[in-house]
DNA sequence: TATAATTGTTAGATCAATCTAACAAATATA
DNA sequence: TATATTTGTTAGATTGATCTAACAATTATA
């Protein structure tokens, strides 16, 4: 059974892999903020624990095994943010210290009366899927916000960052996940778009901003 | 702050503490599955951190400080245990493996919702006095049945043992706390005592037994 | 009280997870 | 291509938590 540091490292592997499935030594690094050379020392021993397949100067990728258990760490993860925010009255931008330290509690049942508890829901209170029970993750497709065009309507689903700042800068501006944004107009110099939405008739996003907005286009 | 080792080493030197507050290197190790050397050299990383006074060859205690520490994990494990059986569906024989767990979670607000949301109680599942956000402790006064007498009528009130095995025990004869049990006769050879309650007209009690249950003389 | 049993301590090793310093390979750039 | 930059590796040290073996102090018992 993987230690919670060794979960760590197989949830930063999963997060930070690229559509190869490979992860620079540097980024795995830097993510779990430890130096390059723990990082190299840890990837050795996962590898040896038949968690990861790595060679010397190569990236590293996660074996099925590895992609597994990091799924179902995650799923563990966001199963708790659903639970923090829908049955204990939690903000979404509160959840995620929280949920990083209960995503290593062993407990089947504890999770599963969660999972029964909300419904069996398919995705966190920030839009990311919620992996099944056997770690497998459904591919949602959204695209981001920056890349809509002006007249288009379009329903926010999920987010790519879920720092409590970016959270707080949301709720500031009523931006929950399933509102309907209209593109009123883009500025060409700096790519910022102003929109409305129920209560907000023009809100001005930066790029920065659009960029982690993820939208479903209705129109 | 302690880390989840030093805490449990404060929990154990909290329940182990004879009534002066001292407890043998010995109970202490043997109490967490350690070796004697093991528990005596975190005994004295403990004091160098001022959670505990110790003198070569004397018992431990607890500083101020470190009972207090104690008390707010007991506290953290008990708001949890009442929490899964109240608010998750849990038996009272299931929570205590993941109470030890969950108990080293550090964000005040996961604990203080779950106190609201069950009403602030001041007990946990199994009876033992939930302490309060400041680590006092109230001393119930119960008594174990074994030291109650033929005829008397007795309301179950705590355990003095929680294993999973004592549990089922009570479960397959629906004593659960709040019971009235009255005492029927005692054995003067092994005594065992026969009991009725709701339910049952009859039930025959170990000694074992009996001194593990808590109660609350009513007549 | 002398001896045996229990309890506690010291010394030294191990393992996981981390670090810094120094060096080597791979990649980018002039 | 030669050189500089970035990325990755090795070596060696540190810290927390654990162990066993050997010994010492305290307590119980014959």
């Amino acid at each position: 059974m993987a230690s919670t540091t060794e979960e760590n490292y197989l949830k930063a592997l999963f997060n930070l892999a690229n559509p190869e499935g490979e992860v620079n030594i540097s980024d795995l690094a830097q993510s779990l903020g430890v130096s390059m050379p723990t990082a190299n020392s840890m990837v050795k021993s996962l590898q040896k624990s038949g968690w990861v397949i790595y060679e010397k100067y190569k990236p590293v990728t996660l074996t099925k095994q590895g992609k597994k258990t990091a799924a179902l760490v995650i799923r563990k993860h966001r199963l708790t943010e659903m639970f923090l925010v829908k049955k204990m009255g939690f903000g979404w931008e509160e959840v995620h210290e929280v949920a990083e330290q209960i995503e290593h509690i062993h407990a089947p049942k504890f999770f599963d009366r969660m999972d029964e508890m909300l419904g069996y829901p398919t995705i966190d209170p920030h839009g990311s899927p919620i992996p099944d029970d056997q770690g497998r993750v459904q591919t949602l497709s959204h695209v981001s916000l920056a890349s809509c065009l002006t007249g288009q309507v379009v329903q926010l689903t999920a987010l790519t960052n879920s720092s409590a700042d970016f959270l707080e800068f949301l709720n500031n501006r009523e931006l929950t996940l399933g509102k309907e944004l209209k593109i009123l107009s883009q500025e060409a110099y700096d790519h910022s778009m102003t929109v409305s939405y129920a209560g907000h008739p023009q809100e001005t996003l930066s790029e920065k901003v659009c960029e982690k907005l993820l939208v479903r286009v209705i129109s």
